[in-house]
DNA sequence: CTTGGCACTCGACGTTGACGAGTGCCAATC
DNA sequence: GATTGGCACTCGTCAACGTCGAGTGCCAAG
């Protein structure tokens, strides 16, 4: 059929242009690929993908190269999630399950995302939000300041320095601590907020402002905020486009440098499970207008937590990444729930 | 006279070289710096300074262009510290005032030194060795997994989890924690090896297996190992030298992804304060032949406790460089010294 | 709808020559 | 002896030019 046909010559184009990296042309693709046609006939398809906007000519008399729309619908439609092979399979899981904690589980993850895909890794630590406090403690650093310290169930460490104005006993130091341990222990952390009302008034009005400040920097390590840190990795990867195309490092790396650019990239993914990619423009960040993201969520037990993925160009292989990248959640998932 | 005049010379082919990145001729000299003689005179004393090694032609008929050993020459003898404006000094102190605990110290240093340097900066975390054990905590995730959670009294806060064969029960953890906290706190990190030596022979036998794992975390935290963990920032002003000079960033990129390498890196600064300028092959570390290194220890009061410092192009502004990373080693201390 | 043919476009590439910045050397000068 | 002006020489940069070839669009025939 004519339709199915200019998919075909869609998908043999991206597929040629990611490979080559230079603009395809309608020789190349008959003698490259099986169609059973003509080169021309392959240039009319073309010009009528091109009237349609998945592909574009650079300058008259050159080789099409896909569009960002051309991408999508290649996505969308031609392009299967390449799964990896078993020996890849067992090497993420003996790599991830030789991890001592989970800021070795993040730094492992986005190092091995990063070397399977060849790109820039991204991974968001697992959002305290749906987890539980495990453990609270406040620890004296010096007569004036003092330390509290959140352990959520996974795992994840948070702590914060309190200044006090008066010297702080140990005696009310450790009544503070029970009680906030019995107020908090077990609660999720959502509710931080509500457990913590009135929390103050068990106390003398003397001792009060310490305890405020004690509240204050316990609500801010359970706020959204303090639950957003994503670790990156694989920058090198960027250099390899150097000269290529119009990719100028750059902008990419400033907007990578930005945890809140990295949070949007990772927070934007629909509740959808699955990879997502966007696509160029797709992205809503400044600076990342001409690469693209491929992202999936990873999860303990059925709880969503958090979201990891990789910026490479749009030319990428987005087979093999969205394999990776699929792969890597689900193992990531896997760990923590197994630790 | 003679001598004096070549080294004049050397600083002027330096200055210019950094400021143009292009190769610099005895003509554009005695234009642009009021040396009092001709071209020509420029040129033998430029004849004798490539003779010694200081400057070199990239082809014949081009201009000179500094060696290492000519930077190295000029950091050493030509160039001073230049330092910061006043209203630099504030900004830098206001700025690093806002952290709210450690990390957030280290986070906005090394935003700070890439900002004020326009380079990649690296900040170390302080040294552990000199520190001492302030808090010590033991704390059951699940039946089999526990976690360790070492607070120094320097603010740095370290854990790792132990996994057991056997449920554990919440009244020995009690027991272990309340010895480990006898055993360690107040005691320097570099004695925690000592402290813990028969440590499990209070313990029953049978108990002996959760305790010697727990030791073996406590010992991991504390060790070396622990200790180094660098921040990078900055990456993207690397793009700056894209298409300029023999400096290809994906080499460096490479490198800086290593932690062990920025510990090397920031490990090799000698004990004598000040700032230290490494330039070239003087770095033995690959990929960064063709960059300099400028670092500066930073301490809380006397105690020697890390370093930190910035990786650029061979040709950069030194003084300006060394000023500020001087100035931001000072302010860390300070900061952290006031905490 | 497909195909071969054909004229056309236009970037890539290599050649050529002018230009100019920069050099080294030398003889003259201070 | 150091400094200087002069001069021939080197060599990279740049623009102009022509060739080559990949690729296109269109058209008429199958």
């Amino acid at each position: 059929m004519l339709e199915e046909r200019r998919l075909e010559v869609l998908r043999a184009s991206v597929e040629d242009f990611v490979s080559t990296h230079e603009p395809v042309g309608s020789k190349a693709l008959v003698e490259r690929h099986s169609l059973g046609v003509s080169p021309a006939t392959i240039r009319n398809d073309m010009a009528a993908l091109e009237d349609e906007g998945f592909i574009t000519q650079p300058h008259t008399s050159a080789g099409r190269v896909p569009t960002d729309r051309g991408y999508r619908l290649f996505v969308d439609r031609l392009s299967g999630v390449k799964p990896l092979s078993s020996a890849e399979r067992r090497a993420i899981e003996s790599f991830l399950g030789e991890a001592v904690d989970l800021d070795d589980v993040m730094q492992r993850t986005v190092r091995l995302l990063a070397q399977a895909t060849k790109q820039v890794a991204m991974v968001q630590y697992p959002s305290l939000t749906r987890s539980r406090v495990r453990h609270i403690e406040l620890v004296a650093l010096s007569t004036t300041r003092l330390m509290i310290i959140v352990i959520a169930d996974t795992g994840r460490v948070d702590q914060r320095t309190v200044e006090s104005s008066v010297p702080v006993d140990e005696a009310l130091l450790a009544d503070i601590r029970s009680r906030l341990s019995v107020a908090l222990v077990d609660k999720p952390f959502a509710s931080v907020g509500d457990e913590l009302t009135d929390f103050d008034q068990a106390f003398e009005p003397l001792d009060r402002p310490l305890v405020t400040a004690i509240i204050a920097a316990a609500l801010e390590t359970v706020s959204e905020r303090a639950d957003e840190r994503v670790v990156l990795g694989g920058t090198s990867h960027l250099a390899r486009y150097q000269d290529a195309f119009p990719l100028a490092i750059q902008p990419v790396l400033e907007a990578l440098e930005e945890q809140v650019v990295l949070l949007r990239l990772l927070g934007e993914v629909p509740t959808e499970s699955g990879v997502t990619v966007r696509i160029g423009a797709e992205n809503s960040v400044e600076g990342l207008s001409s690469t693209s993201v491929v992202t999936a969520r990873y999860a303990r037990s059925d709880q969503s937590m958090a979201s990891l993925g990789v910026v490479g160009p749009t030319h990428m292989d987005y087979a093999g990444t969205m394999g990776a990248v699929q792969a890597v959640a689900q193992y990531v998932s896997k760990i923590l729930d197994g630790q």
